[in-house]
DNA sequence: GTCTATAGGCTGATAGAC
DNA sequence: GTCTATCAGCCTATAGAC
């Protein structure tokens, strides 16, 4: 919490350019911390120092900040991947994008909140089929690159080639969702941490779980 | 809802009884609809046709009515479960029980919502380890179920015994969990039937989807 | 650029008339 | 039992002072 005259310090030494950035730092703890619903602009403005109305001037209102908030998230969802989609072994490769994927949800809860578990108006925009060079396509990339994953599996033989590699990739893809959606709401009751989970869950979906 | 079954209540209590019931079916929908924020006590009692007021003759308080939803959710949740626990197989149990979930989440979106997707509140309470008799254990009891499928499983030689029970249970739980709570979200997305995807992911949990 | 003040709305919950 | 009226508080967004 930063209140009183630590605030008025810290925000004379702000650049006018960093107060955008600066309401969106807050903004994600509130989302992180209460939630969406708890997102207010009274409350932002409060916690950064500055009277409500000035909110205004960075952001045309609150869906717009909300969004700002999601873009930023699969913007770094979309760095990730680019680390990953270069290897060539196709297990290798779908079982580091599962984990790209729940890191990206971990260390990014606000948008993943945001997106995936509260307002699917978001999650819309991120899916849609979009030209890749643009941002907002980066949960549509990252299941595409799924989709990919499991037909390379499929032609190598490691997968069946009779099943639908739309559906599996669905399949990896609502179970991740699984492991890191329980875990942002609720911490305490998965005791597993969450790359063991998805290490463990990646292994039985594709090799089962019977002595070998 | 039984309307001429118990003729052994007053007239005045059966008819406070009913209105009970309106109230929270009501609830119920505004949930599933707009979500466990849009459900205002005055919206509820404008939908009902009822004074706002009114609501506090029935309900102690908005969180008391939300409660009381997640109960008689979970109550549900236990009767389904009471068909499958007499399962001999311990597969087919653990996929039956994994069905059950699932249709308990489909069929009771608001309370799913509430327990599992919003607030860790209700979750906590639902899933206290509690005497079986009370209601309020029916999440904790559909886990302990799950634990012992997976353990049954492994005596019978079917999933390896140097397995974690634990751990194999949570990675079934929170599977399930990321088919349902995808769908109830967002349910244009994943695009399998819930059921066809919680057997296919049952399925190659257990088996792997490797040829055979 | 940032403030204060405010319009116009929503909310939970209560008091008292009937 | 149900109503109306109301308190006290939250909210988004805007207008105008400085």
């Amino acid at each position: 919490m930063s209140r009183g005259t630590r605030t008025n310090v810290a925000r004379n030494d702000r650049q006018k350019e960093e107060l955008r950035e600066v309401i969106l730092t807050a903004a994600r703890q509130i989302v992180v911390h209460n939630g969406f619903a708890a997102l207010s602009i009274r409350k932002l403005a409060k916690e950064i120092g500055y009277a409500p109305g000035t909110i205004y001037l960075y952001f045309e209102n609150r869906d717009t900040l909300t969004r700002e908030i999601c873009l930023q998230g699969f913007a770094e969802l979309s760095e990730q991947l680019d680390s990953v989609v270069e290897m060539a072994d196709p297990q290798e490769r779908l079982i580091a994008l599962l984990h790209a994927y729940a890191d990206f949800a971990i260390q990014h809860p606000e948008t993943y909140r945001l997106s995936f578990m509260e307002d699917p108006k978001f999650a819309e925009e991120m899916m849609r089929a979009a030209p890749l060079e643009e941002e907002n396509g980066a949960g549509r990339r990252a299941f595409t690159l799924i989709v990919e994953a499991v037909a390379a599996l499929q032609q190598s033989g490691t997968i069946r080639a009779e099943e639908d590699a739309q559906l599996l990739a669905e399949m990896f893809w609502t179970s991740i969702h699984g492991v890191v959606s329980l875990k942002l709401i609720y911490p305490a009751f998965p005791a597993t941490p969450t790359d063991v989970m998805v290490q463990k869950m990646s292994g039985c979906l594709l090799e089962g779980c019977a002595p070998r």
